[in-house]
DNA sequence: TCATTAAATTGTT
DNA sequence: AACAATTTAATGA
């Protein structure tokens, strides 16, 4: 494809590296278009490539043996992803799965050791990329000491967060059981948390589906609620 | 396109 | 955890 370079060259790192690195990049780098749904790379596979999300959103997701999932996070245009699995040459440990139509770069394992080993600025950059994953992670652990209802919309702003634009609404596909899980409460406080937080106006729940309407009051739902809600 | 059925998801106890 | 109600998806006329 023609059009493969063009994406390529909107990756914020590319810019990074030297004309002949670049060159390099772009001659490796595969970009493929999922439709929503796919597995884009299954867990077991050997990781055989660097994935980056151009276009769409992409999840991440780890499931138990039954497939029934137990957390995920959304991966929004501009993120990267699979780098540990390629630094420590082990399978992936998660399941990649388009959420929308998405396009996705891949850079082969042997760039990706290659820019590693000859670029700083390459480095810097997988290096922040880690980081930030590291402090989502971090933070998660503090939505523990919030209440149910709290947490739920923790995790769901956390979920729309990279890629909500103000003032739009966005649909998420996501069950209630899923959503649970996420937030380690049960399905049936989900869906207490999630009437109330429909009550309150700041979404809409629909069959398997999530609309934001308020993201800014969803991210800080229960914050210094001088309300009722105490238990 | 519509009706029927199965499967998935939700609402409630 | 269990159950009923609702929504979606699949199938065939």
């Amino acid at each position: 494809m023609s059009e493969a370079s063009n994406f390529v060259l909107a990756a914020s790192w590319i810019d990074l590296l030297t004309p002949e690195q670049q060159i390099r990049v772009r001659r490796s780098t595969v970009i493929e278009r999922f439709a929503a749904g796919t597995i884009i790379e299954r867990k077991g596979d050997w990781a055989r490539a660097w994935l980056g999300v151009l276009d769409g959103l992409v999840k991440i997701s780890v499931g138990s043996s039954d497939g029934r999932l137990v957390s995920f996070t959304g991966i929004p245009p501009g993120g990267w992803v699979g780098e540990g699995s390629l630094v420590k040459r082990e399978r992936r440990k998660y399941d990649v799965i388009a959420l929308r139509e998405s396009v996705v770069a891949r850079v082969p394992d042997d760039t990706f050791q290659w820019l590693l080993d000859i670029s700083i600025p390459f480095n810097r950059f997988v290096l922040v990329q880690m980081n930030e994953r590291l402090a989502q992670f971090i933070g998660r652990s503090e939505y523990r000491l919030l209440e149910p209802d709290a947490r739920v919309a923790r995790h769901l702003a956390e979920l729309f967060n990279p890629l909500l634009y103000p003032g739009t609404g966005l649909r998420l596909a996501i069950t209630q059981e899923e959503l649970g899980y996420l937030a380690g409460v049960s399905r049936q406080r989900a869906n207490r948390a999630l009437r109330k937080l429909e009550d309150a106006g700041v979404l809409t729940v629909s069959y398997g589906a999530i609309d934001v309407r308020d993201l800014e009051r969803l991210k800080h739902f229960g914050e210094t609620a001088p309300d009722d809600a105490q238990q």
